[in-house]
DNA sequence: GTCTATATGTTGATAGAC
DNA sequence: GTCTATCAACATATAGAC
C-alpha cells in the first residue's frame, strides 16, 4: 500500500522490498497451511522464505498479523469471485431462479479452481484457506466470520429463490454441510482409500452433484431407525 | 491395563492412580479439542488436571502419547458401535440391501449422540475426534488412516449393495464427502449464521436427509455451466 | 506414583548497527 | 529495509527425593 521511490538510488532497494515482503507471504501461506499456526514457528517461515524475523516484523508487525495478511490475501479475491459467479449466473438466467446446481457451482468453482492451480504450483498439499478453517486460533475464526458472512448471505437468497418451499434455516443448514464437503475436500482430506480413484477433472461436477441433491432433499424424520424403505 | 494392589496400604495410591489418570486424560481431550495439539502445552493439560508435568510423563510417556492416549480412548469406541450398527441394522434387514438412510445413519448416530452428551456434561465446544480430524500433527493422520480404513471399507460394502449400479470409486468419494460434512457439525464449526435455527434433535435427520441424497445423486458432467434446466 | 528442581532448547519480539 | 545479537518467557522432558 506504500509507494516506493522511482530514482534509480532506490530502485533496488524498493524491488528488494516487495520481493521479502511477497516472499514471506508465499513462505507463511504454506508453512501455515502444512502446519497449522500454532505448528509453525515464525523462524520456520523467514527460513523458508530467506529473511530474518525482523524483516517479518517489519513488515507484518506480528505471527499473528503474518496469517490474517496471508489469510486475507487469498480469501478475500476467491470470495469476490464466488460473487462475480452468482451474479453473471443471475444476469444469464434474466430474471428466472436459478438451477441448485448453477447456485452450488458458483460458490464451489472458485475455490476448486485455486486449489488446482495450487497443485500445479508448488507441492503445497491443500489450500490454506481449506486448511485453516478449522483452525482453533481465535484470528481464524473473526477473520472467516467477517469474510464469509455476507457472501453465504447473498448465496442464501439466491438458494430461497430456487427452493421457495424450503425455510431459510434449512437452507443454512444445507449450506452449512456443503461448506463442510468443501472444506473437507479443498483442504486435501477428502483423498482416502478407493476416492482418487476419481479423475480430478470429474471431481467438481460430483461435488455439485451431491450438495444439490443434499439441498434439495427434505429432511424425513424417523427415516434414522428403519431399515427397510421405498427407496435403496 | 495394570492391575493395582488390593491390599489396605497401597489402596489409597491406587485409587489416586487412576483418578491421575483420568483426569489428565479429561483434561487432555478438552484442551486439545479446544486449542489443538500444538496450540496446547502440556503444562495447560496438567495445570487443568491439578497434576504435575512428571506424573504425565509417568503414565504416558510424552506429550504425543498423551494425545494418542485421549483420542483413542474416544474413537475406538465410537468405530466400535459404527460397526454394531450396520451389523444389527442388517440383521434386521435380513439379507434385504440397506436403506441408504440406515447405512448413513449407523454411521452418523453413534457420532451424533457423542456430541450430544459431550454438550451436556462440561463446556467443550466439539467432540475431540472431529476436532483433531483435520489437524496437521501426523500422528493424528496415521490414527486416523488406521482406525476409521476398515470401519469405511465396511461401510462401503454395505453402499455397494444398497446401489449397485455405482462404481466403488463413486461411493467412496461419496463417503468422503459424508465425512466432510460430519467433521463440520460434531466439530462444532457448522454454527453459522442462521443455521443454529434447526433444533438439537433435527439436525440428525437432515444430516442423513442430505447426504443420502447426496450419495444417491449421480454427477451430471457439464451441469457446472448451465444455469437453465429442467430442475430449479 | 507424585512431586520439586532442573537441564536444554525454542519461541515471539525488540534494540540497534548499517 | 534488512540484518545480527539479545531478551525474557515458555516449551518438553528428565533426575532424584519422598
Amino acid at each position: 500500500m506504500s509507494f516506493q521511490p522511482v530514482g534509480s538510488a532506490a530502485a533496488r532497494a524498493g524491488r528488494a522490498q516487495q520481493d521479502t515482503k511477497n516472499r514471506l507471504l508465499d513462505a507463511a501461506e504454506r508453512l501455515f497451511a502444512e502446519r497449522g499456526f500454532e505448528g509453525t514457528s515464525l523462524r520456520a517461515v523467514t527460513r523458508a522464505a530467506e529473511a530474518s524475523v525482523s524483516a517479518a516484523n517489519y513488515h507484518f508487525g506480528s505471527k499473528e498479523a503474518l496469517l490474517h495478511a496471508a489469510l486475507l490475501r487469498r480469501l478475500e479475491p476467491l470470495n469476490r469471485r464466488r460473487l462475480e459467479c452468482l451474479a453473471s449466473a443471475e444476469d444469464a438466467a434474466r430474471g428466472a431462479p436459478l438451477t441448485v446446481e448453477a447456485i452450488v457451482a458458483a460458490f464451489l468453482r472458485p475455490g476448486f479452481e485455486a486449489r488446482r492451480s495450487l497443485q500445479a504450483d508448488q507441492a503445497s498439499d491443500g489450500h490454506i484457506a481449506a486448511r485453516l478453517y478449522t483452525d482453533p486460533h481465535g484470528m481464524v475464526a473473526s477473520l472467516k466470520a467477517e469474510l464469509f458472512g455476507p457472501v453465504i448471505g447473498r448465496f442464501l437468497e439466491a438458494l430461497g429463490r430456487a427452493l421457495p418451499d424450503r425455510s431459510l434455516a434449512e437452507l443454512a443448514l444445507g449450506f452449512q454441510f456443503l461448506i463442510g464437503v468443501m472444506v473437507h475436500v479443498i483442504s486435501g482430506h477428502g483423498g482416502g482409500p478407493a476416492a482418487t480413484a476419481i479423475p480430478e477433472h470429474q471431481l467438481l461436477d460430483h461435488m455439485i452433484s451431491f450438495t444439490a441433491a443434499g439441498l434439495r432433499a427434505a429432511s424425513h424424520p424417523g427415516s434414522t431407525a428403519e431399515t427397510a424403505g421405498g427407496r435403496r
